[in-house]
DNA sequence: TTTAGATTGATAGTAATACTATTATTTTTG
DNA sequence: CAAAAATAATAGTATTACTATCAATCTAAA
């Protein structure tokens, strides 16, 4: 067994520089999203965490423009990796329902933090996602974000799934409309599930999530 | 035939001093949506509200504590004033099946100006709504806030509908998770139709969206 | 009709945010 | 070891998100 590192690429247009490409950098990474959870974008500054890694705003606006695009890179991260996360679950089954099965099982579980990523805690990333995420498409700049490739990863995994659904069901009309919004729910019911319960039903439970989501998909479609 | 006026009535924890009480107070009200809707929530400010109804910043925070307040009001404007249009387009109609048929044909049509609210321009704020009402639970403060009434409006209206939901059938495990699955649906698959067509399948063409949504909902509840 | 009370406008001010720029110092690497 | 690159330290600007004060105006009750 390999001590392998989990090379998770992004798109060049979500950092000045690289930050996995040095001490700081990764610094900034980690750090960065330890703060986001802590106190959420809105009052999240490149000077509160500079002074976290005992650094300096400049050194930090060398790595990302703004906040904004730290969000959009750990946006991207976290699709990347659930994407290397959910072709692992599903190598070497054949059945296209079983692989469906397994990812909403994939989407809808609490994720532990992967040692192969050694910046980046995901069970705390999961989170920050599961807050922060849609805040990165819905803003007046989504057009010339998306030219730039801000959701590229997200897109991908869309369509990814959306074929195995097209192999479940070759006649349904909104492949990619169901899986973003299997998506989209599976983190804002379980959010609603702890914070807005009257707008679900125990979604913070992970197998009732998992049941919701995976009754929708299969009633849908078969 | 009568000129009525529609009273929304919202909140008062969602104001400092109620806006509709004044002219300025609904001046605020109708150019704030307009300005939002403009330059969206990240560069909308009270000072470049001021400006455009020649007043004060001091006169704005005298109704609203801050533009997470005043966005919202609007939010809670916009479900109250959404219920009366269902209520309205479900009553006399027996069936179940029918009335949420209905409930999915108005959620997912493009609104017309209601003249009976006349500082609102519902059109308009329900473009606003679609960008930015994830925003306002989307929060650190959503605790603290679900319990000031913030988010009141939307869980009535998940509640009616879900109860609709269960005449339909009685056995369904996830009558509110189904229903605010929908209502989140209903806004963001239409948005990604615009600016992130990968993720959905032309969701912009409002028959498109009703029958992706009429089809989830009743292959799901039957 | 006066007058007190409430509302708004004008102005000022503060701490924080979201940057940019410059230069000195340290670290890396060839 | 020298040159280049990266980082730290410092300063500065425009804007944001407010709060405070006081004068002007408008409004409603005696």
């Amino acid at each position: 067994m390999q001590n392998a590192v989990l090379q998770i690429q992004v798109q060049d247009t979500l950092y000045v520089k690289d930050p996995t490409s040095s001490t700081i950098g990764k610094s900034i990474l980690g750090h960065g999203l330890i703060l986001l959870s802590e106190i959420g974008l809105e009052e999240f500054t490149f000077k509160k965490l500079a002074h976290k890694i005992s650094s300096t705003e400049s050194t930090i606006y060398r790595y990302f423009e703004n906040k904004h695009q730290f969000l959009s890179y750990l946006f991207n991260f976290y699709w990347a990796w659930m994407d290397v996360n959910i072709a692992f679950a599903i190598t070497n089954i054949d059945c296209p329902k079983e692989r469906l099965k397994r990812i909403i099982r994939v989407l809808t579980q609490k994720v532990n933090n992967d040692i192969r990523t050694p910046f980046i805690d995901e069970e705390i990333l999961q989170e920050v996602i599961a807050l922060e995420s849609s805040k990165t498409f819905l803003s007046k700049k989504v057009d010339e974000e998306n030219k730039a490739g801000y959701f590229l990863q997200y897109k991908k995994l869309v369509d990814r799934i959306s074929l195995i659904v097209v192999e479940i069901n070759p006649t349904y009309a909104y492949p990619n409309a169901l899986v973003s919004t299997i998506l989209e729910s599976s983190f804002h019911q379980r959010y609603f599930g702890i914070h807005l319960p009257r707008l679900t039903n125990e979604m913070h439970v992970q197998e009732r999530l998992e049941d919701f989501l995976t009754d929708l998909c299969f009633k849908t479609l078969l």
